[in-house]
DNA sequence: TGTACATCAGTGAACGCGCGTTCACTGATGTAC
DNA sequence: TGTACATCAGTGAACGCGCGTTCACTGATGTAC
């Protein structure tokens, strides 16, 4: 995932010649989709622009892709699958179980922040193929993860382990999507998730 | 905000002779932009079509709203306000204060569910003016009302008010998203704002 | 190693789409006198 | 009450936009023999 969308266009392999065929078009597609996405939003998102990028004609996806929605749907879930491998790293960072819960908190909120664009795409499900297995497994991987941390608290609060972890999730989501929708810009408060999760008692 | 869409096309007014002047076309046009918003959700709106269900042609919005993008600020103020009302409804409801939080917590829920379209272009920055008065000012009345209540819990846990208005709020506006959003939907568990809520030690 | 041929993965031109906005215009309204 | 006139709030035609997708095509590749 790096985007740097205004570079001059270069052809993706080494070859002086131009190539007649790409080699890994499907690979080179959803990364230049990630560069229009990160650079033009979800919305702004053009499937035109992606092939533009890899250095391929408009139509040239379609060997790939169903459609557009076929390439966002991928694109989306390999953003799933980054938030979950970084999920579980948090997981495996600490022996502490509220460290743990901690540092997944600030990785999904880090996650949020550092891919606004494709955060954004991954639960917008009309552009999306939300039957799509990839995106439906790396979705579930990242709940796995959370799920698997949230258990092991015994919690102040006797609370079911469910509720605890729609919880968490719910409040570390939205405090993601505010922090992104600028809805704490204009706060005189400092607001920090740290702050925020020590506010509950877990 | 009544929405139904595909009702016959009528004339708002009760005259039988079509007029030529509107009579309060800004206001037609912010009720049909809410049905099309409703109808199409954010991303399917048109200030066209909005323009048709009010009866008058494509050129007329111009006179009442710069753009379509300005259409769009008035309809998400207008959310705004019917969500701060419906806090302060909450908020008025119960002289217990932990009562007044868990009914805004269910109110903030229930609008999001009832207008989706509507809460989901609430916080669409890039569709809106979000430098128009009206619009910060509601944001603004929203906001105060969940701040008086939280800042009038004595809390188990001894954070500053400020960390835990934005962690409620941060919860109940993740739980509103991630609902809309199909996160639940195949989850084997029951998620209920109520359950999530009393997992949060306040 | 050479050849025939099927299949794969591109090209590039074309299509239709509904949209937001602009513009010269005109009908309706309200006000000054 | 009547008239002249400015202003307001509509019309409807036109424009340009970039988009996603389709299609007949062709160059490149790989495989069977």
């Amino acid at each position: 995932m790096t985007h740097n969308l205004n570079t001059v266009k270069t052809k993706p392999k080494v070859s002086t010649r131009a190539k007649y065929h790409h080699g890994d078009l499907r690979a080179a597609l959803i990364e230049a989709g990630e560069q229009v996405l990160h650079a033009r939003g979800a919305d702004g998102f053009s499937l035109r622009e992606a092939a533009r990028i890899a250095g391929v004609s408009a139509g040239a996806p379609s060997h790939h892709f169903k459609d557009a929605r076929g390439l966002l749907t991928a694109i989306a879930a390999r953003g799933f699958a980054t938030l979950a491998q970084r999920l579980i790293v948090a997981e495996n960072q600490s022996s502490d179980r509220r460290q743990k819960l901690f540092g997944q908190g600030q990785a999904y909120v880090a996650f949020a922040l550092e891919f606004p664009a494709c955060f954004d795409l991954m639960w917008r499900c009309a552009m999306l193929n939300t039957q799509d297995e990839d995106y439906i497994r790396e979705g579930h991987e990242a709940f796995l993860s959370l799920h698997r941390v949230v258990d092991g608290i015994e919690s102040v609060a006797h609370s079911p382990a469910s509720a605890q972890v729609f919880m968490v999730w719910s409040m570390v989501h939205g405090f993601a999507r505010l922090s992104l929708d600028g809805s704490f810009a204009h706060k005189p408060e400092i607001v920090s998730l740290d702050a925020i999760m020590q506010a509950v008692n877990l």
